[in-house]
DNA sequence: TTAATTTGTAACAAAACTGTAACAAAGGGA
DNA sequence: TCCCTTTGTTACAGTTTTGTTACAAATTAA
């Protein structure tokens, strides 16, 4: 599993917890310990999911979620609200402000990981299915395959996460920068040419036949999933 | 984010915290050390949102703020308010004086900036949004793509960045001087006749077909989009 | 161990983009 | 009207960015 997720939660304990065990999982996790720092960070971070807490410090849940509602990109983006017991009144407010889904502390993190599933099912099936598409682009991240239109196509380890990384969220442009930093290991230095190199390696791969090309290179900016 | 801010405060130390901190997030920001000085100033800066300290030495920010409203090019102007401790009974007439929003010093960048990411939101969309759009045209931040009339149309780095800029405030005039600041990176000395070059460039790959013109030659003064 | 695969970098080629100059056209004022 | 200022347009050379290839080092598999 796969895909960014953000937590607004002041409550310390709970964050390691849950940040721990979501990147044992494969997720990438940012968090803020409150309302206002995290609807800043949420920009910079781009998640898929959002934490929610519903008691913070400086902003009321319902605030922030609203807050997000209104800004046109993130108008979408899937929000899960963590409740303390004995707030359930509370609930349909909160339904009525675009949550996607609650959990009522205390929560097993098995219970937490399966809501996130379905609402990331929901809105971006890729981020957590095995099978990752676009177009005529299928890869499947349990047997480590890739096809093109039903025709396998073998790639490198690091095409294969290159091209897993473009197909979470296709269309978006990335730049090296950020290339490096999600498909590279932590802490590794190599040059962002590297990257270069890498993408022509993996157009050679994917564009058999007369099929259209799929990496998108945008100038000065970085490249695309078409 | 994207945007132009002005300041009129008479602490210099509060004005270089907001105004490093504003300018590290985007925006553009010019100030003033004084009420008349600032009235003056904002006519030429044309900013997005106001600022202002609640006591300044030579007009309240009350008068400051019923002056501006007088002024017909500035009566839908965000205005932030900066009050010291213990003049929450001046709030409701701060509110009455057509204030957008609050702030008691001493107060932190990051609820400074998620107010003025509120306000900006109600008023100007487009100076926190992804996806820029007027008329028929739409510029998507995220893709790095445009569109007219839903066709796509290919730009190069600097006239995306241009077009870009047009498009956070369609209809205002921009001198060369203001272009360039915004839209080539810092420290950079071109021509100001470059610009003419760019726009010209712009208006080739924007106006297709029979589509009317877009950008608008103020002579004298610069463009603007419209 | 040896062989095969994968990886990062450097070097050069190709393409795209940029800034400037030069001249043409348009606008404004006397 | 003429003259002066401002803007439009084009071509071109220089720069930047990206594409491509080759190769040696590192890693993995046999």
């Amino acid at each position: 599993m796969n895909g960014r997720i953000f937590i607004i939660e002041d409550e310390p304990s709970i964050i390691q917890l849950v940040q721990h065990n979501l990147e044992k999982n494969g997720f990438i996790v940012s968090s803020s310990l409150n309302g206002n720092d995290g609807l800043k960070e949420l920009k910079k971070f781009q998640p898929d999911l959002l934490l929610l807490d519903w008691m913070l410090p400086d902003l009321s849940g319902i605030e922030i979620c609203k807050s997000i509602r209104k800004d046109n990109s993130f108008k979408s983006l899937p929000i899960i609200m963590l409740t303390a017991k004995g707030e359930e009144e509370d609930k349909i407010k909160g339904l009525d402000s675009g949550v996607d889904d609650y959990l009522t502390k205390p929560f097993s993190f098995n219970e937490l990981k399966s809501r996130i599933k379905a609402v990331l099912r929901r809105s971006n099936p890729n981020t957590v299915s095995n099978n990752l598409t676009y177009d005529d682009l299928n890869l499947d991240r349990i047997e480590k395959r890739v096809y093109r239109d039903d025709q396998e196509i073998q790639l490198g380890p690091t095409e294969f996460r290159l091209l897993e990384f473009f197909l979470v969220n296709p269309k978006r442009v990335y730049s090296r920068d950020q290339i490096l930093e999600n498909v590279w290991p932590n802490n590794v230095n190599v040059e962002s040419r590297t990257i270069d190199v890498h993408i022509r390696r993996l157009r050679k791969s994917i564009n058999i036949k007369n099929k259209k090309e799929l990496i998108r290179t945008v100038r000065s900016s970085g490249y695309s999933l078409i």
